[in-house]
DNA sequence: ATACATTCACTGCCTAGGCAGCTAATTGGT
DNA sequence: ACCAATTAGCTGCCTAGGCAGTGAATGTAT
């Protein structure tokens, strides 16, 4: 199906509509995330680290589709910040272990409520078909560009 | 209105999908201008110039929302390439003023084609009418954020 | 007319991510 | 048992963007 055409490209508009309401939703995130000593890129690896038990940097990058590079710097910066902490393998010493400190364990506690804060404040004006809606067509783009992780979750459902 | 609590957080599709939905997209636009040697952010920077006019590097900034420093650097790039020239304005020396060259203007003439060829790509999957409806939703969610262009570009129509 | 404020482009320093290449460890095939 | 392929993590080098601060040019208010 062609939506678009030359001439009328100079209504991009979902281009551009798109990429600024994914940078809307991290601005908002950084904000919220901010007093908390952490971004909106940290924030999601924590959630995930937290929440689907995920513990290796390999995984990590399966689930956030990330470079494996960009993955070792990030948790450099997380590590550094006391949030968590490396330790080789005994099973397998090609792995590194992530583990929660205390402190980002107190933090990934708080996290739902403060993710939850920032996606009401970015969903706010919309209504509940509508964030439905939304959802389902994104997750049909995903899904027809082969996305593995949303193909996965929608298997999952 | 609040679609999130931090229970069911674990669900936070909407912010995952549209992460990802928009690293879709810069793929794929990515993909599409690598053969004629510029990024997705270039394209951007060069279509706005080609097709709205505009000639200075704050203007510019305003259009994308970006920051004045990553515009600088942004501009170093295309003109390193020899996609456009900078001059200093005569009539506001502050302003520096911004032109495409033969090989800039040849390129941005074939941007049209090839944006939409990448559009067409990242949409095949949808109806029209989910692609408007997407877009009304998006817009939405934007212009309650108070996202200047896009309440501009509202505006317009 | 002069002092103050704003605008513009730029710089340094930060986070973030992609890609290529590297080493060490593990797995699989023969 | 051995060699090839794969996997895991890391590094260097690149683009990209944000923030703060700078100096020059311009506008504004008294």
């Amino acid at each position: 199906m062609k939506h678009f055409t030359p001439d009328e490209f100079h209504n991009c508009h979902l281009g551009l509509l798109l990429g600024r309401a994914a940078l809307l939703k991290d601005r908002i995130i950084d904000t919220h995330m901010e007093p908390h000593g952490i971004t909106a890129a940290q924030f999601k690896v924590l959630i995930i680290i937290a929440q689907f038990g995920v513990d290796t940097p390999a995984e990590l990058c399966r689930h956030l589709s990330l470079d494996s590079g960009s993955m070792t710097r990030m948790l450099d910066r997380l590590e550094q910040k006391g949030f968590l902490a490396r330790q080789r393998s005994a099973a397998d010493r090609r792995q590194v272990l992530l583990g929660l400190t205390e402190e980002g364990q107190k933090l990934a506690d708080r996290l739902p409520h403060i993710g939850a804060d920032a996606m009401n404040e970015l969903t706010g004006a919309v209504s509940p078909e509508e964030l439905k809606t939304l959802e389902q067509i994104l997750k049909k783009i995903l899904v027809a560009a082969g996305d593995s992780i949303t193909l996965q979750r929608v298997g999952d459902q």
